[in-house]
DNA sequence: ACCGTTTGGAACCAAGCGGTACAATACACG
DNA sequence: CGTGTATTGTACCGCTTGGTTCCAAACGGT
């Protein structure tokens, strides 16, 4: 009963991710995100609560979507070796700036802002880029060159790759030279062959 | 003649810049800035023109203290082997966050936000990090385990190392665990080796 | 002592922010 | 075919933002 809802929802996350990912959580304004979702404040405020909850839907889509794709193609053992899975990681992003897309990861750059005072969003964020440590854990387990490594010293490099992960794709929204970035992204891979 | 200024220049850059650390540039009100330097508008705007030529000029202080000490430790011939000059850059940071500092790198921060859209602010973040990338190939050209490499490889490997800088001090301002942070650095420590 | 300049401080400004209230609207159901 | 209910669009809210203006007070030079 009563009048149905004229969008779809998971639609109209997945334009706000559009919006969040461009211009971050507090550069997006209210303006930006009616704009970009095609709906009125109305719709949004009765559908999404607030802003904050918005974000925080939106970061879940981000982990269900971006992340997980991630996650999986280190976890893709059709790919033998693991650091080879890694390494695509890091080749993928390199790839999108070359292709234009300079926005970096959502993740990332909500990591770097503002939005990291709020305790909910930081434990998002927290799980997402965790979660993308962890599967570059395994996918090290699955690297001929770093299997048998003390679980310390892989858990630890692990610990270097999400950092050097970060670094790489904040560098990309700061809009780095490319060169910069292709040649980190080809140190990773002499560092890991 | 004329009235002469209560207030040191300097002094007050320098309280400036503590603001900008913290919050971050669009963080950082007009409200906080003149609080935490201890003066008010009407001195504000007189002395530096707008938020944003004040911001200029807390990036060039901090580029003439914070970044040029980093990039005076590479450059530290009493460190022989250029490879601890670096790892001590690395360490320094890690230290920071555990002695409660966790505000990570004015220029990092600054390179993940929207600042980075001026083309004046994106000009002066960009100079600092690749003063400090220009650093570490030096202090590479120091290290007898990459003093001999082909030139392309060892400044790939400088590309790579300020990223994972840039990483590094962002997931510190991020909250991230710093057994994390702690593991970072020592497998970068394992890497330069 | 006076004059000119520059300060420090508060009042003030328009614009933009996130968020709310409410009336008009459009559909499902009895 | 109404009637009820949820959604929609819009006008509006209070607050904060960065930035300007104005003036009395404070000082240096003559």
């Amino acid at each position: 009963m009563g009048r149905p809802r004229t969008f779809d929802t998971d639609q109209a996350i997945e334009k706000a991710m559009q919006v969040f990912w461009t211009h971050g959580y507090e550069g997006a304004s209210l303006p930006d995100l009616l704009d970009g979702m095609g709906l009125t404040r109305g719709s949004l405020y009765k559908a999404f609560t607030d802003k904050k909850t918005l974000f925080l839907k939106v970061l879940e889509h981000y982990e269900g979507k971006a992340v997980a794709s991630a996650v999986a193609l280190m976890l893709d053992s059709s790919i033998p070796n693991g650091a080879d899975r890694i390494l695509t990681v890091f080749t993928n992003s390199y790839r999108a700036v070359t292709e234009g897309d300079r926005r970096g990861c959502l993740l990332c750059t909500a990591a770097a802002g503002p939005s990291m005072y709020d305790d909910e969003i930081a434990a998002v964020v927290s799980q997402g880029l965790g979660a993308m440590r962890d599967a570059m854990d395994d996918a090290l387990n699955a690297s001929p060159r770093h299997r048998d490594l003390p679980d310390s010293e892989r858990s630890a490099l692990a610990d270097m790759l999400i950092s050097q992960y970060v670094g790489l794709r904040t560098m990309a929204r700061a809009r780095i030279d490319s060169k910069t970035l292709r040649n980190a992204v080809r140190s990773v891979g002499v560092m890991l062959a």
